[in-house]
RNA sequence: CGCGGGAUAGAGCAGCUUGGUAGCUCGUCGGGCUCAUAACCCGGAGGUCGUGAGGUUCAAAUCCCACUCCCGCAC
Protein backbone atom coordinates (compact mmCIF):
# COMPACT_ATOMS: atom_id res chain seq x y z
CA UNK A 1 0.00 0.00 0.00
CA UNK A 2 1.35 3.48 -1.14
CA UNK A 3 1.43 5.60 2.48
CA UNK A 4 2.36 8.99 3.17
CA UNK A 5 3.05 9.54 6.98
CA UNK A 6 3.15 12.51 8.88
CA UNK A 7 4.53 12.81 12.45
CA UNK A 8 7.09 14.53 14.54
CA UNK A 9 8.33 13.72 17.57
CA UNK A 10 9.08 10.30 18.69
CA UNK A 11 6.32 8.53 19.79
CA UNK A 12 5.47 9.20 15.88
CA UNK A 13 9.27 8.30 15.06
CA UNK A 14 8.76 4.70 16.53
CA UNK A 15 5.23 4.41 14.29
CA UNK A 16 6.99 5.55 11.58
CA UNK A 17 9.70 2.72 12.05
CA UNK A 18 7.23 0.28 12.50
CA UNK A 19 5.73 0.96 9.58
CA UNK A 20 8.82 0.86 7.41
CA UNK A 21 9.68 -2.17 8.23
CA UNK A 22 6.67 -3.86 6.72
CA UNK A 23 6.36 -4.37 2.73
CA UNK A 24 4.23 -1.16 2.80
CA UNK A 25 5.64 1.45 0.51
CA UNK A 26 6.10 4.57 2.14
CA UNK A 27 6.10 7.93 -0.24
CA UNK A 28 6.84 10.41 1.91
CA UNK A 29 6.96 11.41 5.40
CA UNK A 30 5.76 15.20 6.24
CA UNK A 31 7.00 17.00 9.14
CA UNK A 32 6.84 19.82 10.74
CA UNK A 33 9.80 22.63 9.52
CA UNK A 34 13.34 22.08 11.63
CA UNK A 35 12.99 24.49 14.72
CA UNK A 36 15.77 26.84 16.75
CA UNK A 37 16.15 24.25 19.83
CA UNK A 38 17.83 23.84 23.04
CA UNK A 39 20.81 25.44 24.86
CA UNK A 40 22.29 27.70 21.57
CA UNK A 41 19.12 27.50 20.06
CA UNK A 42 20.48 25.45 17.38
CA UNK A 43 18.38 24.01 14.32
CA UNK A 44 17.02 20.71 14.90
CA UNK A 45 15.24 18.12 13.26
CA UNK A 46 12.64 16.52 14.45
CA UNK A 47 13.10 13.06 15.60
CA UNK A 48 10.35 11.69 12.50
CA UNK A 49 12.58 13.41 10.30
CA UNK A 50 16.03 12.23 11.27
CA UNK A 51 14.81 8.69 10.84
CA UNK A 52 13.19 9.41 7.18
CA UNK A 53 16.75 11.11 6.27
CA UNK A 54 18.74 8.06 7.84
CA UNK A 55 16.74 6.15 6.11
CA UNK A 56 16.44 7.61 2.74
CA UNK A 57 12.84 8.54 2.97
CA UNK A 58 11.55 11.83 1.16
CA UNK A 59 10.99 14.22 3.82
CA UNK A 60 8.12 17.26 3.19
CA UNK A 61 8.43 20.29 5.35
CA UNK A 62 5.99 22.63 4.81
CA UNK A 63 5.21 25.50 7.36
CA UNK A 64 1.56 25.39 6.27
CA UNK A 65 -1.10 23.40 4.72
CA UNK A 66 -3.69 25.51 4.54
CA UNK A 67 -2.97 27.31 1.64
CA UNK A 68 -3.27 24.43 -0.40
CA UNK A 69 0.51 24.65 -2.29
CA UNK A 70 0.39 21.34 -0.29
CA UNK A 71 -2.33 19.43 -3.03
CA UNK A 72 0.62 19.30 -6.13
CA UNK A 73 2.77 17.28 -3.59
CA UNK A 74 -0.36 15.21 -3.06
CA UNK A 75 -1.03 14.66 -6.71
CA UNK A 76 2.77 14.21 -7.07
CA UNK A 77 3.51 11.40 -4.32
CA UNK A 78 -0.37 9.91 -4.77
CA UNK A 79 -0.90 8.02 -1.39
CA UNK A 80 -3.84 5.33 -1.03
CA UNK A 81 -3.65 5.75 3.33
CA UNK A 82 -2.27 8.62 5.19
CA UNK A 83 -1.08 8.06 8.25
CA UNK A 84 -0.95 10.98 11.06
CA UNK A 85 0.36 11.07 14.33
CA UNK A 86 1.43 13.59 16.11
CA UNK A 87 1.99 15.72 13.27
CA UNK A 88 1.28 18.90 15.08
CA UNK A 89 -1.29 20.53 12.64
CA UNK A 90 -4.83 20.68 11.51
CA UNK A 91 -4.91 18.94 8.31
CA UNK A 92 -7.29 20.83 5.57
CA UNK A 93 -10.35 18.75 4.22
CA UNK A 94 -8.41 18.73 0.78
CA UNK A 95 -6.01 16.71 2.13
CA UNK A 96 -8.42 14.53 4.26
CA UNK A 97 -10.45 13.93 1.57
CA UNK A 98 -7.70 12.96 -1.26
CA UNK A 99 -6.50 9.35 -0.23
CA UNK A 100 -8.60 6.17 -1.48
CA UNK A 101 -8.84 4.72 1.80
CA UNK A 102 -8.38 7.50 4.67
CA UNK A 103 -6.69 9.18 6.36
CA UNK A 104 -5.81 7.62 9.76
CA UNK A 105 -4.98 9.15 13.09
CA UNK A 106 -3.04 6.75 16.02
CA UNK A 107 -4.18 8.52 19.42
CA UNK A 108 -2.61 7.75 22.93
CA UNK A 109 -5.95 7.12 24.93
CA UNK A 110 -9.18 5.30 24.84
CA UNK A 111 -10.93 7.74 22.66
CA UNK A 112 -13.13 9.70 23.60
CA UNK A 113 -11.64 9.73 26.91
CA UNK A 114 -8.62 12.22 26.88
CA UNK A 115 -8.88 14.51 23.40
CA UNK A 116 -5.94 16.16 22.83
CA UNK A 117 -2.65 17.37 23.35
CA UNK A 118 -1.42 15.50 26.61
CA UNK A 119 -3.29 12.24 26.85
CA UNK A 120 -0.52 9.95 28.49
CA UNK A 121 0.08 12.42 31.13
CA UNK A 122 -3.26 13.17 31.93
CA UNK A 123 -3.95 9.70 32.07
CA UNK A 124 -1.38 9.40 35.03
CA UNK A 125 -2.02 12.25 36.75
CA UNK A 126 -5.52 10.82 36.90
CA UNK A 127 -4.36 7.84 38.52
CA UNK A 128 -5.85 5.71 35.39
CA UNK A 129 -5.39 2.35 35.43
CA UNK A 130 -5.56 1.58 31.92
CA UNK A 131 -4.93 3.78 28.64
CA UNK A 132 -4.28 2.84 25.17
CA UNK A 133 -4.30 3.90 21.73
CA UNK A 134 -6.92 4.44 19.40
CA UNK A 135 -6.63 4.44 15.72
CA UNK A 136 -9.57 6.28 14.30
CA UNK A 137 -10.33 7.78 10.80
CA UNK A 138 -9.71 11.31 10.74
CA UNK A 139 -12.28 14.46 10.61
CA UNK A 140 -12.32 17.95 10.79
CA UNK A 141 -13.08 17.82 14.32
CA UNK A 142 -9.80 17.41 17.11
CA UNK A 143 -9.56 13.40 17.87
CA UNK A 144 -13.04 13.48 16.91
CA UNK A 145 -13.21 10.94 14.02
CA UNK A 146 -14.58 7.25 13.93
CA UNK A 147 -12.87 5.10 15.97
CA UNK A 148 -11.51 1.53 13.88
CA UNK A 149 -9.91 -0.06 16.48
CA UNK A 150 -8.36 0.35 20.02
CA UNK A 151 -5.17 -1.07 22.02
CA UNK A 152 -5.39 -1.25 25.80
CA UNK A 153 -2.21 -1.00 27.98
CA UNK A 154 -2.31 -0.70 31.55
CA UNK A 155 -0.78 1.76 33.71
CA UNK A 156 1.04 0.09 36.84
CA UNK A 157 1.40 1.40 39.95
CA UNK A 158 4.40 3.12 39.86
CA UNK A 159 4.89 3.24 36.04
CA UNK A 160 6.01 6.74 34.91
CA UNK A 161 5.01 8.40 31.68
CA UNK A 162 8.06 6.97 30.08
CA UNK A 163 6.90 3.53 31.27
CA UNK A 164 3.18 3.80 29.61
CA UNK A 165 4.87 6.06 26.69
CA UNK A 166 7.14 3.05 26.08
CA UNK A 167 3.93 0.57 26.07
CA UNK A 168 1.62 2.93 24.03
CA UNK A 169 4.55 3.10 21.39
CA UNK A 170 4.59 -0.60 20.82
CA UNK A 171 0.42 -0.95 21.29
CA UNK A 172 -0.09 1.81 18.50
CA UNK A 173 2.68 0.69 16.18
CA UNK A 174 0.37 -2.87 16.36
CA UNK A 175 -2.61 -1.04 15.80
CA UNK A 176 -1.56 0.77 13.07
CA UNK A 177 0.10 -2.52 11.00
CA UNK A 178 -3.86 -4.13 11.91
CA UNK A 179 -5.46 -1.20 10.48
CA UNK A 180 -3.54 -1.09 7.54
CA UNK A 181 -4.09 -4.24 6.59
CA UNK A 182 -7.86 -3.88 7.58
CA UNK A 183 -8.18 -1.14 4.61
CA UNK A 184 -5.70 -3.27 2.41
CA UNK A 185 -8.41 -6.04 3.19
CA UNK A 186 -11.36 -4.07 2.72
CA UNK A 187 -12.43 -4.98 6.71
CA UNK A 188 -12.29 -1.71 8.18
CA UNK A 189 -15.35 -0.89 10.33
CA UNK A 190 -15.60 2.76 12.30
CA UNK A 191 -17.34 3.12 14.83
CA UNK A 192 -18.71 6.67 16.19
CA UNK A 193 -17.18 7.93 19.35
CA UNK A 194 -20.26 9.58 21.28
CA UNK A 195 -20.60 12.67 23.42
CA UNK A 196 -18.75 10.89 26.61
CA UNK A 197 -15.91 12.79 25.77
CA UNK A 198 -13.25 14.39 27.74
CA UNK A 199 -9.98 16.92 26.68
CA UNK A 200 -6.16 16.28 27.71
CA UNK A 201 -5.25 20.00 28.23
CA UNK A 202 -2.05 20.78 26.91
CA UNK A 203 0.60 20.67 30.57
CA UNK A 204 1.71 24.18 31.91
CA UNK A 205 4.33 25.02 33.62
CA UNK A 206 1.34 25.46 36.81
CA UNK A 207 0.83 21.81 36.40
CA UNK A 208 3.96 20.68 37.24
CA UNK A 209 4.48 22.53 40.88
CA UNK A 210 3.74 20.20 42.89
CA UNK A 211 1.28 20.45 45.83
CA UNK A 212 2.43 19.00 49.22
CA UNK A 213 -1.28 19.45 50.26
CA UNK A 214 -2.61 17.31 48.08
CA UNK A 215 -3.00 13.38 48.69
CA UNK A 216 -0.07 11.50 48.67
CA UNK A 217 -2.13 9.57 45.52
CA UNK A 218 -2.51 12.99 43.81
CA UNK A 219 1.24 13.49 44.42
CA UNK A 220 3.17 10.32 43.87
CA UNK A 221 0.71 10.84 40.05
CA UNK A 222 1.52 14.09 39.59
CA UNK A 223 5.29 13.10 39.68
CA UNK A 224 4.83 10.33 37.86
CA UNK A 225 2.85 11.58 35.43
CA UNK A 226 5.21 14.11 34.64
CA UNK A 227 8.43 11.95 34.55
CA UNK A 228 11.14 12.29 32.80
CA UNK A 229 9.26 15.05 30.53
CA UNK A 230 8.56 17.92 31.69
CA UNK A 231 8.85 16.80 35.32
CA UNK A 232 7.32 18.12 38.52
CA UNK A 233 8.74 20.50 40.54
CA UNK A 234 8.88 22.54 44.24
CA UNK A 235 10.74 24.91 45.45
CA UNK A 236 13.45 25.05 48.46
CA UNK A 237 13.82 27.27 50.87
CA UNK A 238 15.87 29.34 49.14
CA UNK A 239 13.47 29.58 46.43
CA UNK A 240 15.47 27.48 43.58
CA UNK A 241 13.65 24.84 41.69
CA UNK A 242 14.01 21.43 42.65
CA UNK A 243 12.77 19.07 40.59
CA UNK A 244 11.49 15.77 40.51
CA UNK A 245 12.05 12.59 38.58
CA UNK A 246 11.65 9.42 40.93
CA UNK A 247 9.43 9.45 44.24
CA UNK A 248 7.59 6.66 45.43
CA UNK A 249 4.76 6.67 48.27
CA UNK A 250 5.50 5.81 52.08
CA UNK A 251 3.12 4.95 54.97
CA UNK A 252 4.81 5.99 57.41
CA UNK A 253 3.03 8.75 59.41
CA UNK A 254 5.28 12.21 60.83
CA UNK A 255 3.91 15.15 62.06
CA UNK A 256 4.46 18.24 60.87
CA UNK A 257 2.82 20.86 58.05
CA UNK A 258 2.21 19.67 54.63
CA UNK A 259 5.55 20.23 52.80
CA UNK A 260 7.68 19.54 55.34
CA UNK A 261 10.85 17.27 54.90
CA UNK A 262 10.32 15.02 57.98
CA UNK A 263 13.49 13.00 57.80
CA UNK A 264 15.64 12.25 55.04
CA UNK A 265 16.35 8.64 56.33
CA UNK A 266 16.28 6.65 52.37
CA UNK A 267 15.21 9.48 50.45
CA UNK A 268 13.70 12.68 51.04
CA UNK A 269 10.35 12.51 52.95
CA UNK A 270 8.12 15.25 52.68
CA UNK A 271 4.95 15.24 54.45
CA UNK A 272 2.06 14.86 52.61
CA UNK A 273 -1.93 15.90 53.45
CA UNK A 274 -2.82 12.20 54.00
CA UNK A 275 0.53 9.95 53.98
CA UNK A 276 4.30 10.92 53.26
CA UNK A 277 6.01 10.98 49.72
CA UNK A 278 9.98 9.78 49.58
CA UNK A 279 11.59 11.51 46.88
CA UNK A 280 14.37 9.55 45.38
CA UNK A 281 15.77 11.50 42.32
CA UNK A 282 15.91 15.01 41.42
CA UNK A 283 17.50 17.58 39.65
CA UNK A 284 18.43 20.72 41.67
CA UNK A 285 18.45 24.22 39.76
CA UNK A 286 21.45 24.40 37.54
CA UNK A 287 22.83 20.68 37.79
CA UNK A 288 21.97 17.62 36.61
CA UNK A 289 20.22 14.85 37.25
CA UNK A 290 21.24 13.10 40.96
CA UNK A 291 20.27 10.53 43.22
CA UNK A 292 18.81 11.92 46.66
CA UNK A 293 21.41 10.77 48.92
CA UNK A 294 23.77 12.58 46.93
CA UNK A 295 21.56 15.65 47.18
CA UNK A 296 21.93 15.05 50.99
CA UNK A 297 25.25 14.03 51.35
CA UNK A 298 26.06 17.41 49.83
CA UNK A 299 24.18 19.02 52.92
CA UNK A 300 21.46 20.96 50.42
CA UNK A 301 18.77 20.06 52.52
CA UNK A 302 17.81 19.04 56.18
CA UNK A 303 14.79 18.35 57.63
CA UNK A 304 12.24 20.99 58.72
CA UNK A 305 12.95 22.87 55.43
CA UNK A 306 9.59 23.59 54.06
CA UNK A 307 8.93 22.69 50.08
CA UNK A 308 6.51 24.65 47.50
C1' C B 1 25.56 34.74 18.70
C1' G B 2 18.23 33.50 23.51
C1' C B 3 19.32 33.61 29.40
C1' G B 4 22.07 31.39 33.18
C1' G B 5 24.97 27.62 36.27
C1' G B 6 29.07 24.34 36.43
C1' A B 7 34.06 21.40 35.69
C1' U B 8 38.21 20.20 42.97
C1' A B 9 39.16 12.07 45.76
C1' G B 10 34.21 6.86 43.60
C1' A B 11 29.36 10.44 44.65
C1' G B 12 27.49 15.35 46.25
C1' C B 13 29.75 19.85 47.70
C1' A B 14 33.13 23.88 50.30
C1' G B 15 37.45 26.73 49.36
C1' C B 16 38.10 31.44 44.74
C1' U B 17 35.75 38.05 46.83
C1' U B 18 40.82 39.40 50.79
C1' G B 19 46.71 34.32 45.97
C1' G B 20 50.70 31.04 50.18
C1' U B 21 50.27 23.52 46.97
C1' A B 22 43.15 21.29 49.64
C1' G B 23 38.59 20.50 53.28
C1' C B 24 33.36 18.56 54.47
C1' U B 25 29.30 14.75 54.13
C1' C B 26 28.81 9.92 52.05
C1' G B 27 31.08 5.75 50.07
C1' U B 28 35.42 2.56 50.21
C1' C B 29 39.55 -0.32 52.89
C1' G B 30 41.54 -1.99 57.77
C1' G B 31 40.66 -2.37 63.03
C1' G B 32 37.41 -1.98 67.45
C1' C B 33 32.66 -2.27 70.15
C1' U B 34 28.29 -5.50 69.88
C1' C B 35 24.09 -11.31 70.18
C1' A B 36 23.98 -8.20 65.93
C1' U B 37 23.84 -4.00 62.43
C1' A B 38 23.18 0.05 56.87
C1' A B 39 24.35 2.15 64.15
C1' C B 40 28.74 3.84 67.04
C1' C B 41 34.36 4.50 67.82
C1' C B 42 39.57 4.50 65.80
C1' G B 43 42.76 4.50 61.67
C1' G B 44 44.03 4.42 56.26
C1' A B 45 43.83 4.76 50.92
C1' G B 46 42.29 7.90 47.20
C1' G B 47 42.94 14.59 44.02
C1' U B 48 47.74 16.34 37.30
C1' C B 49 41.92 21.33 41.58
C1' G B 50 38.49 20.24 32.94
C1' U B 51 42.52 21.62 28.92
C1' G B 52 46.62 25.12 27.52
C1' A B 53 55.40 23.04 29.01
C1' G B 54 49.15 30.39 28.26
C1' G B 55 49.54 35.39 31.03
C1' U B 56 50.39 38.08 35.87
C1' U B 57 53.27 36.66 40.42
C1' C B 58 58.46 35.00 44.74
C1' A B 59 53.91 31.94 44.89
C1' A B 60 47.61 30.39 41.36
C1' A B 61 42.26 25.71 42.89
C1' U B 62 42.18 31.01 43.84
C1' C B 63 43.40 36.79 39.39
C1' C B 64 43.56 37.40 33.52
C1' C B 65 43.15 35.01 28.50
C1' A B 66 41.82 31.06 25.08
C1' C B 67 39.71 26.32 24.40
C1' U B 68 36.87 21.75 25.45
C1' C B 69 32.95 19.38 27.81
C1' C B 70 28.50 19.13 30.99
C1' C B 71 23.89 21.04 32.81
C1' G B 72 19.36 24.15 34.05
C1' C B 73 15.80 27.74 31.99
C1' A B 74 13.44 29.44 27.74
C1' C B 75 11.69 27.62 23.01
Amino acid sequence: MRILFMGTPEFAMHNLEAIHKTNNEIVGVVTTPDKPKGRGMVLTPSPVKAYATANGLKVYQPTTLKDGAFLDTLKELDPELIIVVAYGKILPEYVLNYPKYACINAHASILPKYRGAAPIQRAIMDGDKKTGVSIMKMDIGLDTGDVILVKEVSIDENDDFEDVHDKLVTAGSEGLLEAISLFSGGNATFKKQGDDFTYAEKITKADCLVDFNASLEAVHNKIRGLSPIPLAFTKLPDGKLLKITKAHKSNEKFSGVCGEVVSLDGGILVKCSDGTIVLDEIIPEGKGRMNANAFINGRKISVGDILG
